[in-house]
DNA sequence: TTCTTATATGTGAATATGGACATATTGTCA
DNA sequence: TGACAATATGTCCATATTCACATATAAGAA
């Protein structure tokens, strides 16, 4: 058994969680929703409204995101609420913001950089 | 015009790429090939032996990786050495285990209601 | 009860993804 | 040059994702 069995072995649990984490977030339409879910509650028809698109796709979106425990869904009357199950989430969405930054600022000096005619 | 139609086409950029860059990191793979990288720079060889798989297999995933600019890689002789392109992406993912970690507890809490007979 | 509203889901078609195998490309060595 | 080593990619097949439309379910209102 190779030295490195034993390790994989432990990580693949926690890799397969993340993998199924970000697969849940993979979708422009996802991304809008729980932006949109960042100042509290909102409705499948709100959501929908907001968001522009059919009541059956953002349904279907929003079953993703619950399956995954990354929405919380409130029944209230024929109405559901959905809010972010847990606050960290936003802190996700902004360290990917943080990143996005990061490759326009590298994308910039690669310009200026040609430019002035330094090759690499 | 909708009143959230222009907010609506402004989101719309930076959701495709969160989106883009989070299918990226959707695969149990590839969050294991970022882990490893942590400590530094590896070859494609050495991925595929700590991780036991394929070489066709890690050099997909792989370019996967580095065609959203998440991974960097530089050609050394006939070999080439892959390593993170942002240290954020470290951030990223240690903040996904820490909601691993919150979805852990509450199903830990869940559990010590069922046993204590509380209903909710 | 019947009608309406809000939400979820079945279904089929189009597209995307992933794995294994073979092959291509590029660099190194003799 | 020929043989080998490291990496990338073409191809085929199986499976997964996504959308739109229709329909199901459930709660309220008349």
């Amino acid at each position: 058994m190779s030295i490195f069995t034993y390790k994989n072995m432990v990580m693949t649990e926690l890799s397969r969680f993340k993998a199924d984490f970000f697969r849940a977030l993979a979708h422009p339409l996802r991304i809008r929703i729980v932006d949109e879910l960042r100042s509290g509650e909102l409705t499948v028809q709100e959501l929908g409204f907001r968001l522009g698109a059919e009541q059956s796709t953002v349904s279907r979106h929003l079953a993703v995101l619950r399956g995954r425990g990354i929405l919380n869904a409130r029944k209230e009357g024929q109405t559901v609420r959905y809010s972010a199950a847990d606050a960290t989430l936003f802190r996700l969405l902004d360290v990917a913001r943080t990143m996005f930054n990061h490759q326009l600022s590298e994308l910039q000096s690669t310009l200026a950089d040609l430019k002035h005619g330094n090759s690499r």
